[in-house]
DNA sequence: CGCTTTTGACCTGCGC
DNA sequence: GCGCAGGTCAAAAGCG
């Protein structure tokens, strides 16, 4: 797969199990400065610098986190809890769209959300990201208003609850849609491997990703 | 043989 | 109460 995607896909679990609170949300150049990249993965940060990690080719639609109360940011830093599954669906990206319409009308409402939720699209021509985790699909399903259907996969670890479901954007289907629901209690095989390679290289970093790419 | 994928059925919540 | 849509289950098939 493309490097550049695989590196994309490995910031959003990593920061789930981190339990890295990310600030605003909306785009990707607030999601990423936030902690800047190069931060929590150095060796990704010449990608970064090239633009094949730019706002162009990913973009953050949701940035949840349960536990993150910053007063004063962006629309969705301060969310509360959500209560129904009514309230989720006006402010989680679904078949209705991820506009940004959806998102000022949650702020709006001051609706309240309980799970940790990451939504994010990248360009891409396949339809799984490597995130460093592995997942196992569960289910498929058309959704209404859209061409594409909607996959569904859950963490294949033992005890792990975090999903994510995946679908083609419906109005550019070059892109995919990826959204993380949970946090991993476990740390991916990808980090471990990582984490090791750099020891080895003289460079040692405790988050990590997944397994680099042999070519 | 064990794990993953597929896919139809089932469950649940919401709007009318 | 009913229909619709989204999400999940689970059995069967596929694959390494």
């Amino acid at each position: 797969m493309h490097m550049a995607l695989a590196l994309a896909a490995d910031l959003l679990p990593a920061m789930a199990y981190r339990h890295e609170p990310c600030n605003g949300g909306g785009s990707a150049s607030s999601f990423f400065g936030s902690r800047p990249a190069a931060a929590l993965f150095p060796s990704s940060s010449a990608a970064f610098g090239t633009g094949l990690l730019g706002p162009a080719h990913l973009d953050v639609f949701e940035c949840l986190s349960s536990d993150e109360r910053v007063p004063g940011a962006a629309a969705f830093a301060t969310p509360p809890p959500l209560r129904t599954a009514a309230e989720r669906v006006a402010v989680v990206p679904d078949a209705e769209g991820y506009s940004g319409h959806a998102r000022s009308v949650a702020a709006e409402e001051g609706l309240r959300r309980t799970t940790d939720r990451v939504a994010f699209r990248v360009r891409s021509d396949e339809e799984v990201l490597d995130d460093g985790y592995k997942w196992r699909k569960y289910g498929k399903k058309s959704v209404k208003n859209s061409p594409n259907p909607r996959n569904y996969y859950r963490c294949s670890t033992e005890s792990c609850n975090v999903k994510k479901r995946v679908e083609r954007d419906k109005d550019d289907p070059s892109y995919v849609v990826t959204m993380y629901e949970g946090v991993h209690n476990h740390v991916s095989p990808g980090t471990i491997y990582y984490a090791a390679q750099d020891a080895a290289s003289g460079r040692f970093f405790v988050a990590g990703m997944h397994q680099p790419l042999g070519h």
